[in-house]
DNA sequence: ATTTTGACTACTG
DNA sequence: ACAGTAGCCAAAA
């Protein structure tokens, strides 16, 4: 794999906002990673430091459970297992410009 | 070198 | 809502 899509998969993650969440897809599309399943695999490797909490599924179910009360506490009301994509989905160009 | 697996996504029944 | 299938790419066995 290229180191540099590995960083760009971190960075994107990193600069999702709390209280936000984004699909593997998306932060694969924001990062130019071939695959939403490479994010995946980055997250589990080298995430350790970064807010993996935030990455959902496109259809707002969780990998991991036990990051929903996770989310909770950065201010998501999460009903029951799953995420209101529509409302807390991290829409990227409406934050800041990339770059880097 | 080939096969399996995975923190994925989309389509179909 | 749930199971199966296909496409996808990379690491691990």
């Amino acid at each position: 794999m290229d180191e540099e899509t590995h960083e760009r998969i971190r960075n994107a993650v990193a600069r999702v906002p709390a209280g936000k969440v984004a699909s593997y897809g998306d932060i694969a599309a924001l990062a130019g990673a071939s695959n939403p399943r490479f994010v995946g695999r980055v997250l589990k490797e080298d995430g350790f430091d970064l807010p993996w909490h935030r990455i959902v599924r496109t259809d707002g179910t969780v990998a991991k459970p036990h990051q929903l009360p996770r989310l909770r506490d950065e201010g998501l009301e999460i009903p029951g297992n799953r995420i209101d994509m529509n409302r807390y989905r991290w829409d990227p160009g409406d934050y800041s410009p990339a770059k880097n």
